[in-house]
RNA sequence: GGCGGCGUGGCCGAGUGGCUUAGGCAAGGGCCUGCAAAGCCCUGUACGCGGGUUCGAUUCCCGCCGCCGCCUCCA
């Protein structure tokens, strides 16, 4: 079988044929770098994460592109509340977005390009749609002309005349229609002059829908093959991108992939509201590959609502693979999956499936493990370290980083310990034994004893 | 008002017109063990409510209740 992925815009699950064969061109929405990035902004980077990865495991060539939102009403308004310059504000934010990825095993886009930087490909759009009569000016700003575009709304599937006039920007008398919106703002005077570039309409500032439309089709030409985001996004941001990008001619995004939200407290986690909880916090608590295990292991597509006893038994649930893992001596990933795993991605991402087909093997593994079974072992060994790659949750890759040096030096000096305990044990000096194995956990070591003998691990935190 | 989604055993969370009806966590029992830990085995019989279709529905249809998202900046 071959991938197949939920398509917002067809609203059904269809297989994934990608534009080019043996490549395969993401677009994902990024953060507007007025604040630093939250959990939910990580689940769907965790998600898009494991597309990738299948994807490459498939034999795909994958680009994938994540923009920057570098200016827009928000930063400029946190800008003059604090007095930090708007690009250093989103400098420093967008610092924080590499941090959280990196901590959180997510690989980094291919192209990540900010919007301040593609000021050139705006223009042409804007004036690509002039050209077709799509766009207008009026006192500075252009807008898109919503009533010129029939196809405007089918993406979410709004009915235009039945939306309701809502928000600031619907009463604007310089529109010609509520539902048009900015393809470009023009400058105004307390805003500050950097945040503005020369266009033939006038100095000002790019709409947030153009930039994404025009950096897609800069990285990854005027078709590709899916677009990625929030499912909050597919109105309007979504829909505008289409209509801005289909109206000057390009084919844009094949697929549409939107994932859920993260909630907290019953409420989407949005700087908005308030409600969010930072990335560079959660990992403090749990660790990062913890936090991973519990945002993929529900489907993408599903509403989460963050809990901390929630994360707890997904922390347990990753531990046991990890156990296993450690354990079960060497092997080399397998080089073929097994079947169900592979099947379980292949439909629309069912990471919980997969996970389970994991847990499987590791059950299956730990039996190995008991009756000596020292291929068996391998082999399940071999499964669970391919499985968990594809899954970015292969414990190898998130051992902590000691040298062989310090392993083989703590060895030696628990060894010495161990045989003290091991003489205690032999002559029945329990009380002894256990003293040696409490101040070994003290000190991080975790003694366990086997039929082969004691095992030692160090203990994780959290 | 319009568009969309969800409600599964103590908890998290897949899934399916009937088949032994995932997986994890927690709980109880057992095995192993000096103890502990880890592990293995067993147990719990769930699908919001009310109708309908069907030989049979948790799964399809209708209604209702509850929750969430979008229609305004938000991954």
């Amino acid at each position: 079988m071959s991938l197949r992925i939920h398509d917002t815009a067809t609203r059904s699950v269809r297989e994934f044929v990608p534009l080019e064969p043996g490549k395969a061109s993401i677009y994902l929405c990024g953060l507007t770098v007025q604040g630093p990035p939250h959990i939910g902004h990580v689940r769907n980077w965790v998600t898009t994460d494991i597309l990738r990865r299948w994807l490459t495991h498939r034999g795909y060539d994958v680009t994938l592109v994540r923009n920057v939102t570098d200016i827009d009403d928000k930063i400029l308004i946190r800008s003059a509340e604090t007095g930090e310059p708007w690009w250093a504000l989103g400098y420093r934010n967008e610092r924080e977005i590499r941090t959280a990825e990196l901590a959180l095993g997510v690989l980094p886009p291919t192209y990540e390009p900010r919007a301040t930087g593609h000021i050139t490909e705006m223009v042409e759009l804007i004036q690509r749609l002039m050209d077709k009569g799509l766009a207008y000016e009026s006192d500075g700003d252009v807008f898109f002309d919503v009533a010129a575009l029939p196809s405007y709304g089918s993406l979410s599937g709004q009915k235009i005349d039945e939306m309701q006039p809502a928000g600031d920007s619907a009463g604007d008398a310089r529109k010609r229609d509520p539902r048009d919106f900015a393809l470009w703002k023009g400058h105004k005077p307390d805003e500050p002059s950097t945040a503005a570039w020369p266009t033939p309409w006038g100095r000002g500032r790019p709409g947030w829908h153009l930039e994404c439309s025009a950096m897609a089709t800069k990285y990854l030409g005027p078709t590709f093959d899916i677009h990625g985001g929030g499912l909050d996004l597919v109105f309007p941001h979504h829909e505008n991108e289409l209509a801005q990008s289909s109206g000057a001619g390009d084919g844009f995004a094949r697929y549409w992939m939107h994932n859920g939200l993260l909630n907290l407290g019953g409420a989407k986690m949005s700087k908005s509201v308030g409600n969010t909880l930072q990335a560079t916090e959660v990992v403090k608590r749990w660790r990062p590959v913890e936090v991973r295990y519990y945002l993929g292991a529900s489907h993408y597509r599903s509403t989460v609502e963050f809990s901390p006893e929630a994360l707890d038994e997904a922390a347990a649930a990753y531990r046991r693979i990890e156990t296993f893992v450690q354990h079960a001596g060497e092997a080399e990933p397998a080089a073929e999956l097994p079947a169900a795993f592979a099947e379980a991605l292949d439909d629309d991402l069912g990471v919980a499936a997969a996970l389970g087909v994991v847990h499987s093997r590791v059950r299956e593994g730990n039996t190995a493990l008991e009756q000596g079974d020292a291929d068996a072992v391998r082999a399940a060994l071999a499964d669970v370290l391919a499985m968990t790659s594809i899954l970015g949750i292969n414990p190898l890759d998130w051992a902590d980083g000691a040298s062989a040096d310090l392993v083989s030096t703590v060895d030696s000096l628990v060894q010495v310990a161990l045989e003290q305990r091991a003489n205690a044990r032999a002559r029945k000096d329990y009380a002894a034994a256990d003293a040696i194995r409490d101040q070994l956990a003290d000190a991080g070591v975790i003694v366990e004893d086997t039929p082969n003998g004691p095992r030692w691990t160090v203990k994780h935190g959290g």
